[in-house]
DNA sequence: GGCTAAGCGAGACGGTACGTCTAGTCTTGGG
DNA sequence: CCCAAGACTAGACGTACCGTCTCGCTTAGCC
């Protein structure tokens, strides 16, 4: 049997133009940058951008899942492991670059985002499944590559280990304990080297 | 001795009742397990303890002092270091206790704490003075008695050890990467003792 | 064979369908009887309808129009005066009939065109031209007949005369200051009689 | 019995500001002639006055009980019957002021509360109760003493002379079918008196 | 024990953003 | 060029809180 009803809702009427979408996200995201995440307002958003806040509200339900959508669209894509000879130094320079970011206002916009999303579980979700997970799926690979390559104990719990790099790093971004300093990620790297390593590692850069 | 001071500016006029404060405290508390942290409205507070706007706001600048106030007077002092023979295994129990107020209703109470601090420097302020730091503290001490009774390497920078015992149970709470049981407490704990711990540190309990 | 004529600014294209005018100006009626005529929306109406809303945009400037077409269209032929042998006779059948037809459904119906007329000069114009004013016409010759037929003194001004006799009728319907009974209209009929009658007007029939 | 429970709302709170709701209404009113009734917003009112939208809404359920309100307290005690030594004349006097009134702005006025009671019951019965009603017991006063008098047949139905002398004219308003002059008037009344006056009334004035 | 400054409950106040709703226009794809 | 569908700009609606500001009252503590 085929479908008899093969296309009561094809695509009818006046698509949405992916351009005002475009539109929209930047114009959000320079918002947020400029006055906060709190502060912001979709009736601004809709004014700057000079479209109806209607044509917003019907993309988005509300004004987290809008900035959401525009962070993660947008600057999202940009953290990658940099590939090196040997895995674990590929480790070590994407900690570097990802605390260089926590330190711009990349690192105020996770804030709020994380800030909402411990309200708002559909923002938590949107930023685990789009920021959080893809980075430690990349980390895991790398890791389990360091494992293989001898530079890591085979042995570990590769969650535990992207825990133990990483947690400290979004503890600091949050709670302001100190600094997210080169040296501090050089630190946390190297506590991992010195507890998990073999012995064989290489010489960490500095 | 008596006051000999005349005290011009002496507290004249009725002064504030502590009770009221108490009350109002309870009723924050209250309202924040009941609809949430963001939900909560100073007009709800103030309606249902039975108390003015005017009263609340007299006490505490503005919403978020409300109830940073509330959780930290009344579950604040909750937390400690259980005291045993050996130092070591005192983390291991506190990690523990932790792990399971994170479980509870706490776990949300803080939270939105950490969440509302993103956006309010004073609530993050005030969470990391009456919460982080006092905790930190505790695990210093704690930490540095385990480096003199040999159990942990005494060459290792202690903040750094807190971090990687404590961030990543707070990584989950806010992230919800997994669950914060039991055995992830101690899996972390393992970790730390297999990677800075000494070779004749004790046996952990389970 | 092919078009021959260039036909500049011959209708083109497919033309409009009438049937559908008919639809829109059904639904519109009845929306206007079921909903009112201020909560009456453009799009309800298309969707009832199963039209796009450009469809009415292209034949009816806005709202307005649309609903004042509608009514004018469908209850405009309505009322007449009954052709008696005696003029006068005729024109208290006349009043009987509207203010039957004022208590019914279309008193409604007008009291909205006209409510809606005194913000719309559009609506207000098309009100007066396809319903107040072919209504006093017809009115007129009745009246000038009653006059040469010696029921009527002729020194009268005609248009004082019809509004004397009408204007309490609407003034009625809008400010519901009292029924609109048909003793009201035999009551405005008798002023008119005694004030402006010969002594020779024949008995008015009750 | 007296009330055992005396007073549990006495004044209690704040109270209103009474000078704010004379600017509210006294700006809504300038708004109400400036741009029209209809586009008259009360985003626009609380703007110009100065005020917080919510003070608006917390004193009149809706736009419409705003400006009815703002007519009827400010313009509404304006017309009253002159005072002269026969009642008659007084009438007439009226007529003049009325007609005058309605060419003016505040004619515009009379329309849209007219226009917008077609549709909302309360505005109109405001405008019945606070307009139409006391001029009409003025008028009924005016034109009983005029019988006491000898100038008018006492045995009139006294509404039927009200809707006689003045429901044309608020016809003439409403559907525009002729100029609301001083003639106009005149001939109205010019008209009662032949039809209702008795041989000795007095010379009308032109 | 009366005086008086401050506390107190209630609720009005100016602001600001929310998310919803229409009006009337524009843009698709398919006759 | 017509049509149905539905996206688009524009902007008012009425609601909800915020933090401040009166009201009329109560209540300590100094004279």
């Amino acid at each position: 049997m085929t479908k008899s009803v093969p296309e009561s809702n094809a695509r009818r009427g006046r698509p949405r133009s992916d351009h005002i979408r475009q539109l929209i996200l930047n114009t959000a995201l320079d918002l947020a940058f400029e006055v906060g995440f709190r502060s912001l307002t979709v009736e601004t958003i809709a004014a700057k951008t000079g479209v109806g806040k209607t044509t917003i509200y019907r993309r988005w339900p509300n004004k987290g899942a809008v900035v959401m959508d525009a962070f993660l669209s947008i600057v999202g894509p940009k953290t990658i492991f940099p590939s090196t000879d040997r895995a674990i130094n590929s480790i070590q320079l994407q900690m570097k670059a990802q605390v260089k970011a926590f330190r711009s206002k990349y690192g105020k916009m996770i804030r709020s985002l994380v800030g909402d999303g411990q309200f708002d579980p559909d923002v938590l979700d949107a930023f685990r499944q789009r920021w959080i997970l893809p980075r430690r799926q990349l980390a895991r690979t790398t890791i389990e590559l360091a494992m293989k390559q001898g530079d890591l104990r085979s042995d570990l719990d590769v969650d535990t280990v992207i825990d133990t790099l990483y947690a400290p790093i979004y503890y600091r971004l949050m709670f302001e304990t100190g600094p997210i300093s080169d040296a501090y990620a050089n630190g946390l790297y190297q506590s991992v080297i010195k507890g998990y390593g073999t012995s064989k590692h290489p010489k960490s850069k500095r």
